[in-house]
RNA sequence: GUGCUUGUAGCUCAGUUGGAUAGAGCGUUUCCCUCCGAAGGAAAAGGCCGUGGGUUCGACUCCCGUCAAGCACACCA
């Protein structure tokens, strides 16, 4: 990378210079204490170091420091330039050429970093109870896991998808109870959910039950007969493992359709099954961290950082749902996984300490799990704020990706810090203009296909109805893109600087957001790039009568046209050739 | 009451780990197609970085207080 070529070039020197006592009183240096940072004035340079944090220990002044460090770099055919504290740096030729070159070289592979510390993951998310349809809330955390994985497996690390579902517990109950009353809606009964509002909370009354509810009738016409009818004689079991399959059914359909893929979905209800919960419990009693009080087992959860204990086995004898989740990521530990990540919603960050807690207990390392909170998503409709209610007004995020598409969804999903509350603008996402971000971003890639098709391309004019040759033979345009030659883009160089630049930054950019985890500045970057591709576009003509600089200008398309599809395949969303 | 997250341009948001004149998109205003996709581009206007202190040569960034918004504080899952 230019950032880090640069980076280096400074500090041999300093190095250097500290050895030649060239530094004032400065007697050693640690790499990586300066820190390169992007010019605030662009005419300055492309990148620039700020040395004024080497004053304090070389005691002299910090231009006195730059200009000393300037002098011991060799600078090849760069531009090195010094203003106040600060060491600026335009990147020559050589180097603006070689990250073409590298895009050529290694196409779809552009971006993915050489030598990196490779892990094995296993991914977390969504992880939504089988009781009903995905709200637009489980799409942020579809898209932005879905992306994240993309992104973690484009940096070279081992990524494992997995989905645990909440199939155990109170709610499967509940979700039989309410299939009970569909089903006796559907033989013609005149009945209805509880009005008394504290009595419907036991029911989930939504109309998601409905079909579910048809297609008991039609397909399990044997148990109805056996039980003449009467529903409330079939066993609440039967209904709920019913209804459980078709809502399990209908989320995998899908995320399927969004382009959300899970290596795994992982049950509770097995976990308890398999004596893994009782054992974690056990486990934990060994541990000597479980006392008792009013009849139930708790957790000393505090005496790892959680502000209070928890209950991990209830009077009644049965387990909380922290004990099965508990279970769980030992047992994601016991899979052999080196790092697990979680993505949560916001509303479920009180388990996080209680989870880490009850992973160091068990003599885990607790940095090995990491929980990305994420931050609720409100729906705007008609510029006006629709607060997710529990249940009223709830959108369904098949509802909202039938409506915008799921390129636009998987895209404003994925364009804001985890950090914030997302807005998504349903209009806005739906817009085919440059109010919206995806649509620019794909528009730019159309584009850059456009123009390699027009310079292929034999003519006709319409005035003399003579066709006109293709400016460029496909054989010449498939040399240019098989064997590129780095002499290719010289003639173009200096009017495309800053684009050349952006195509650059991919690699830094695809660095930071798979270190922090933040996918949404893989959507900023390409809304960049793409801005500075139609700036080219306006600015210079790619098609003309002078080869060389058209070839030139070709293999820039060609770049652009790479690197937004890589990025875009970690986004998985789509780049079209035409719109 | 306690904890977590967020307050930056009219709106939606960046701000690379404490550095140069605080950036981008939308919206507003003015320009740019005889020609590769104007679904684009160029430019202008727009800011007390919620607020009050502190640390520092230097703070949107770190610390403390305070105000506002969201979320969570179960022997529910």
């Amino acid at each position: 990378m230019i950032k880090d070529y640069f980076l280096d070039k400074v500090e041999d020197a300093v190095l250097k210079a500290v050895q030649d006592n060239k530094l004032g009183q400065m007697s050693e240096y640690k790499r990586e204490t300066l820190v390169v940072e992007r010019p605030k004035n662009p005419d300055f340079g492309d990148f620039a170091v700020n040395v004024s944090s080497l004053a304090r220990s070389a005691k002299i002044a910090p231009p006195a420091i730059a200009n000393a460090i300037v002098s011991e770099i060799d600078k090849d055919d760069n531009e090195y330039s010094v203003i106040g504290g600060f060491i600026n740096f335009k990147a020559g030729k050589n180097l603006l050429i070689n990250s073409i070159d590298e895009i050529f070289k290694k196409r779809e592979n552009y971006g993915r970093p050489e030598n990196i510390k490779k892990e094995n993951i296993i991914l977390e998310y969504v992880s939504a109870n089988p009781t009903g349809p995905f709200h637009i809330g489980h799409g942020r955390w579809a898209a932005m896991g879905s992306v994240l994985a993309n992104l973690l497996k484009f940096y070279g690390h081992d990524v494992y998808q997995e989905f645990y579902i909440n199939d155990a517990g109170s709610q499967i109950q509940k979700l039989g109870n309410s299939l009970a009353i569909r089903i006796r809606q559907e033989l013609g009964e005149d009945i209805d959910f509880p009005s008394d509002e504290v009595e419907r909370k036991n029911y989930y009354p939504g109309d998601y039950l409905i079909p579910v509810a048809k297609k008991f009738v039609k397909e399990q016409n044997n148990i109805l007969q056996s039980v003449h009818n009467d529903v409330t004689k079939i066993d609440v079991k039967t209904l709920s493992d019913f209804a459980k399959n078709e809502m399990e059914k209908l989320q995998k359909e899908l995320l399927e359709h969004f382009r959300v893929h899970f290596d795994n979905f992982y049950s509770e209800l097995t976990l308890h099954k398999s004596g893994k919960v009782d054992e974690c419990v056990n486990k934990l009693k060994e541990s000597g961290k479980i006392y008792k009080k009013d009849g139930a087992d708790w957790f000393r959860s505090s005496d790892y950082g959680d502000d209070q204990d928890r209950v991990i086995k209830k009077a009644d004898g049965s387990n909380t749902y922290l004990t099965a989740d508990i279970a769980y990521h030992i047992d994601k530990l016991e899979r052999g996984f080196d790092r697990m990540i979680n993505i949560w919603g916001a509303d479920h960050h009180g388990y996080v300490a209680r989870v880490r807690a009850s992973i160091e207990a068990l003599g885990y390392n607790p940095d090995k799990l990491e929980i990305l909170l994420g931050q609720l998503v409100n729906l705007v409709i008609n510029g006006n704020e629709v607060r997710m209610g529990k249940r009223k007004n709830m959108v369904t995020l098949d509802d909202l990706i039938e409506e915008v598409g799921v390129d636009a969804t998987r895209f404003w999903m994925s364009m804001r810090n985890i950090d914030t509350t997302l807005d998504f603008d349903i209009e806005l996402a739906k817009t085919k203009s440059d109010e919206n971000p995806v649509f620019y971003v794909q528009y730019a890639h159309a584009r850059a296909c456009s123009i390699l098709r027009n310079a292929v391309e034999n003519k006709v004019d319409t005035e003399t109805g003579k066709s006109v040759p293709a400016p460029l033979a496909e054989a010449e345009l498939a040399e240019l893109k098989n064997n590129y030659k780095k002499e290719y883009l010289l003639p173009t160089l200096d009017t495309a600087r800053k684009l050349v630049l952006k195509l650059e930054e991919f690699k830094s950019m695809i660095k930071m957001s798979a270190e922090t985890r933040q996918v949404y500045t893989i959507c900023r970057y390409v809304q960049e790039l793409a801005s500075e591709f139609h700036s080219f576009y306006n600015a210079n003509r790619v098609i003309s009568d002078d080869r060389e600089l058209m070839k030139s200008r070709l293999a820039l398309v060609l770049s652009v046209k790479q690197v937004l599809k890589n990025a875009l395949d970690i986004l998985a969303v789509t780049a079209p050739e035409r719109m």
